[in-house]
DNA sequence: TTTTAACACGAAAACGTTTTCGGTCTGCTG
DNA sequence: CAGCAGACCGAAAACGTTTTCGTGTTAAAA
């Protein structure tokens, strides 16, 4: 197995210092154009690339974002990677990924991993476990370390960091006047427990919505899933749930769910109900996925541009740090950045 | 912003030696107790922890696997993925991720940023380009230079290196049988153009089982859609293709699709046909992701197993990783890993 | 008392770069 | 002919580790 070549060996190769080979690769007007052209056509021969590591332990910087989601495959959070990839990737920049796995230790020692010179800065979204903890030492530390962080979706607005969020309770809000101007009287939410920001925001654009429009609402009405195991029968206990919000509520007639899989599950249910989809039951659901554009009768979502959230915060970190270098300790202000949702209607409504 | 703490500075603040501090950390012999403690006190008070890219310099070893893959907003891919990260993270690895987007020129470019010291090994899995274009130079070189690649899904025979796929002939054998058997006289199947060695292989396999049955293929059954440009109106294309293939085969009553997306799709058409899903048409789809779970009717599928590829494919990386370490250039042998498919039947057959 | 061995620690090299600072020529000016 | 500028190149430090080897001290053995 034969190595990559390094500046010593051309060096060696070429009877000359390695300061010359690497001042004539990068053509530095110090070198004789004759040893530069020689040094520059060896390197190509032999397909010299400087050494990242080498690189990035003398300029103390990796250009390698980190990023720490709950889990991958998921919809929006995928789309966010590829925003982030998108403009690191534009900006010079290498992107390493950490999974959560929506579990406090994970997500700690999956920072730790990799805050040790491995990256410069971490776009992350919260695990739930974590939001439930309240323990958000990690953040503080690697903050306290000089790495920035940026934190989507799921933030915690004590920590002092650049953020970018969606305009969850506007969001919901105009999810729900739709339903409400569409003439359903009354509506149901399928959300998750409090805990979860953005759950805990999307149900108060709900309560706005129907406070707007003077309409009373009915604890009954308000469903909170508790997702905390996320098993194999996590399905059925959901569907459990919904059916009970059905029974208990017959003439429910609108439905506005927090993520897809609660919308097209709570279709399903209003199915074995006799529902009919959108006429005696319309349904919006938070989260522009694939459940959403290819089930059938296709949703009416709230959609969140999750690549747009990625790229901007791409954006926010890159520039933090490109600026950081610059000025030396500046006293830092933060920016929350929100990405408007907008409501895609589809078949769910009428 | 204050850096992470090094052994220069332990040592400085001590008044020992770095060399003694790094043997104290690591609780060397040749350390006195006393020296010994009080290096590690101060060093836990002081959070220290070793500087991942000082490490990877000395040991010319990063701990870190590079994926590279088409896309990342996708079931499958991010399965995988998660596989990856499980037991990468498991035996002490990093995962750095770079998407192809389907492009050639991403692949190779995304290659050379990583291949420099950055990464100890590719998973990988090709985009469509360069599938097509059969330029795989860029691979070849990777492992001249001795960086180990294995490939999953879409592969390529002449590239020594190991592989993990999915048996997609047998898998949609299995899957066209299972439609014969349930009584489909007129199968039809939606796959994609040749160059995308999976699904040439699973319409080999369409193709195998209705030869097994003695029922003659016919070329209009066959439609090859062509997703070279995947834009906005990809899909109305593909709905347009797909009603033709109903419209020239009236008789159509089992589908076998390669994917989620061409099976739903396939679905939301047969019903403007008037074609009730199982009874006058029965559908099943590779891949098995959240389309086929949850959309209405849910999707017969041929289950890829995507996580337990991923997981396989860290293995299998990491296993010739470490073993190079200890064997010098012994002839290697590759290996090609065949993961089996599962049929998961649903709502959509019979 | 001298030799030896164990013990505790430090110096330095190495990983692969970039960059600063000198140094050695050559040829030219005064 | 002395001095000098410029052209061209090399030595060395630095980034943060680990590890080998050397060295000085002390206590035990001869």
């Amino acid at each position: 197995m034969k190595r990559k070549i390094t500046l010593k060996q051309i060096a060696k190769e070429l009877d000359v210092s390695i300061s010359t080979v690497s001042k004539a690769l990068r053509n530095s007007v110090e070198i004789s154009e004759d040893t530069r052209l020689k040094v520059q056509a060896f390197a190509k021969l032999y397909n010299y690339r400087p050494n990242n590591i080498a690189l990035s332990l003398k300029n103390r910087k990796s250009n390698t974002i980190g990023i720490i989601i709950p889990e991958i495959v998921h919809h929006f959070f995928s789309k966010v990677i590829t925003g982030i990839e998108l403009v690191a990737n534009k900006r010079g920049y290498n992107v390493i990924v950490g999974l959560s796995n929506e579990s406090f230790d994970k997500e700690v020692i999956n920072m730790q991993m990799l805050a040790n010179g491995s990256i410069d800065g971490f776009i992350l979204s919260i695990a739930k476990e974590t939001l439930q903890q309240q323990d958000y030492h990690h953040f503080k530390e690697t903050i306290n370390q000089g790495m920035p962080i940026v934190m989507f979706d799921r933030v915690i607005n004590e920590i002092p960091c650049d953020k970018v969020i969606v305009d969850d309770v506007r969001g919901s809000r105009k999810a729900v006047e739709k339903l409400i101007n569409n003439g359903c009287k009354t509506i149901g939410i399928i959300t998750t427990k409090d805990y979860v920001s953005v759950g805990k925001l999307r149900t108060q654009g709900y309560l706005e919505a129907l406070e707007d429009h003077k309409i009373e609402a009915e604890s009954s009405l308000i469903l909170k899933v508790d997702d905390k195991l996320l098993s194999e029968n996590h399905l059925e206990s959901l569907e459990n749930e919904i059916s009970n919000l059905f029974e208990t509520n017959p003439k429910i007639d609108g439905i506005f769910a927090v993520n897809e899989l609660y919308a097209v599950t709570a279709i399903k249910v209003a199915r074995k109900f006799g529902l009919e989809i959108p006429k005696s039951l319309q349904v919006i659901s938070f989260t522009d996925g694939v459940l959403s554009k290819h089930s059938m009768p296709s949703l009416t979502t709230v959609s969140q541009h999750g690549q747009k959230i990625g790229e901007k915060a791409a954006d926010l970190l890159i520039n933090r740090l490109e600026q950081e270098e610059a000025i030396e300790e500046g006293e830092e202000v933060f920016e929350t950045v929100v990405i408007e949702t907008e409501l895609i209607e589809r078949e769910s409504t009428k």
